[in-house]
RNA sequence: GGAGGGGUUCCCGAGUGGCCAAAGGGAUCAGACUGUAAAUCUGCCGGUGUACGCCUUCGGAGGUUCGAAUCCUCCCCCCUCCA
């Protein structure tokens, strides 16, 4: 799509591929690389690999394609590759129990569920989609007893994850051993230029390196990315921490959560998700801390800018405007869930809420009315034993996001 | 194959026969204060129609006992060391 006329000075290329990373190996070859595309006008090959086995792309998953999405902005070509064939195997890492070997109808189904969301912010024309199983399938026990023979115990040792194991005592398995040197393989059978990955993919990605190195190619520059901190502030993103912000989550969501983490994660946010430049970046902090800019203005914006990219303006012009009703103005949000139960003389109102699904038990019910926490029609309830009159509707609210609007039949 | 350590409520972790629905911490949730921020304080934190009652829970299955998370038997799982 975009030729080298339209591609940008090396220098400025770099800024930007820079921006938010975590490390860079080599600066000095990506320079050489992206004047040789300049000159060529041949993009560079990204390459970036992702197990097909949990298709729920949260924020912290975009950390990874934003860089991506600049890379492409740049004219470049991202490889976006499908580990089918790892996945199949079962992925080993860590103490997460072992996942029951994808299918290959679960793969594909995943890949697909991938593609939809990758490309709310990838440019699909500068994306190609491959799986790993075209060539690590074909490898033959022989070809896998050479690719082992490539690296020593010590040196697999030195990764950081097996490491760590390692030195307390938990166990790493054999096969474990093959991953990094699968990965590795990739790059060679893509040919790929560049790798991106996590900061934890460290060890993965100079494998890539070593083994175009020992074929005589030109190793790939590693670029990696930081892990993104999840809601909390502390824990890393993921979707068993609970702390996400997933991309297909609808606007009113994505917003508020957005709306709730601290400021100075905001920030952070801001640099490693955001279109903004870091220099906006930074005159928007300094306005906060001067007191020219209210934080909780300047974390709308990023909220809207989130929202829009993966919905549309206009969600994120609703999604503000529905929090300003619901949470600044206390007023009732648009789109209030449902539920009608049958109708009867009377229903005991900490009943009603686990019917309404608002609570676990009624006991928690019981427990959050004691602790003013639901309001009937808008009145605060306080008799943790209180019968309500079973027909007609009622609107009923738990906390302070917890809706809904029961019918009686 | 041998020796040893361990599996407790969402997580960590205390608890060796009744006073244990089980200490303490964390997380979550709710209330106050706010900007659904942070910090702080408070409450709650197995279920049960309103409950010093009842039911379910301490890896699993049995057993001993008036009574078991705690004792016994068998089994499952995890970890360490030796080979």
């Amino acid at each position: 799509m975009q030729n080298n006329t339209m591609m940008k000075p090396v220098e400025e290329q770099i800024a930007l591929i820079e921006r938010g990373c975590e490390g860079l190996i080599s600066k000095e070859e990506l320079e050489q690389k992206l004047n040789a595309s300049l000159e060529s006008g041949k993009p560079l090959k990204i390459k970036v690999g992702f197990d097909p086995t949990a298709p729920d792309l949260h924020l912290g998953h975009t950390v990874l394609l934003q860089k991506l999405r600049q890379f492409q902005q740049l004219g470049h070509e991202v490889h976006f590759l499908i580990g089918d064939f790892t996945a199949q195997i079962g992925d080993p890492t860590g103490k997460s129990e072992t996942r029951p070997p994808l299918s290959r109808e679960d793969v594909v189904r995943n890949a697909e569920t991938y593609k939809a969301q990758v490309f709310k912010m990838l440019d699909p024309a500068k994306t190609k989609v491959v799986f790993n199983s075209a060539w690590l399938g074909q490898l033959s026990a022989y070809d896998m007893i050479r690719l082992a023979s490539e690296l020593t115990v010590a040196r697999m040792l030195e990764r950081d994850d097996f490491k760590k194991r390692f030195n307390s005592n938990r166990p790493i398995f054999i096969h474990e051993f093959f991953y990094p040197l699968f990965q590795g393989y990739d790059s060679v059978a893509l040919n790929a230029d560049v790798e991106l990955g996590g900061t934890d993919q460290l060890f993965n990605l100079l494998m890539g390196r070593e083994m175009q190195r020992s074929r005589g190619m030109q190793p790939q520059v590693v670029l990696t990315t930081p892990l993104l901190e999840g809601l909390d502030g502390v824990n890393k993103m993921s979707k068993s921490l609970g702390n996400y912000i997933g991309i297909s989550e609808p606007p009113n969501e994505i917003f508020g959560k957005v709306l709730s983490i601290s400021d100075p994660l905001m920030f952070r946010y801001y640099e490693l998700l955001s279109d903004l430049s870091l220099a906006e970046i930074a005159v928007l902090k300094q306005d906060v801390e001067e007191g020219r800019a209210h934080p909780k203005a300047v974390k709308v914006r990023l909220a809207k800018e989130l929202v829009a990219r993966f919905h549309d303006q206009d969600a994120a012009e609703a999604a503000e405007k529905h929090f300003e009703q619901v949470f600044k103005q206390r007023e009732l949000p648009d789109d209030i869930p449902e539920k009608t139960i049958a109708a009867g003389d009377s229903i005991l109102l900490a009943k009603l809420l686990l019917e309404a699904e608002l609570v676990s038990s009624a006991s928690d019910g019981r427990r959050m009315i004691s602790q003013n926490a639901v309001t009937v029609n808008g009145e605060k309830a306080v008799d943790a034993n209180a019968e309500l009159p079973a027909h007609g509707e009622m609107l009923l609210k738990v906390g302070k996001r917890r809706f809904c609007r029961v019918f009686f039949r």
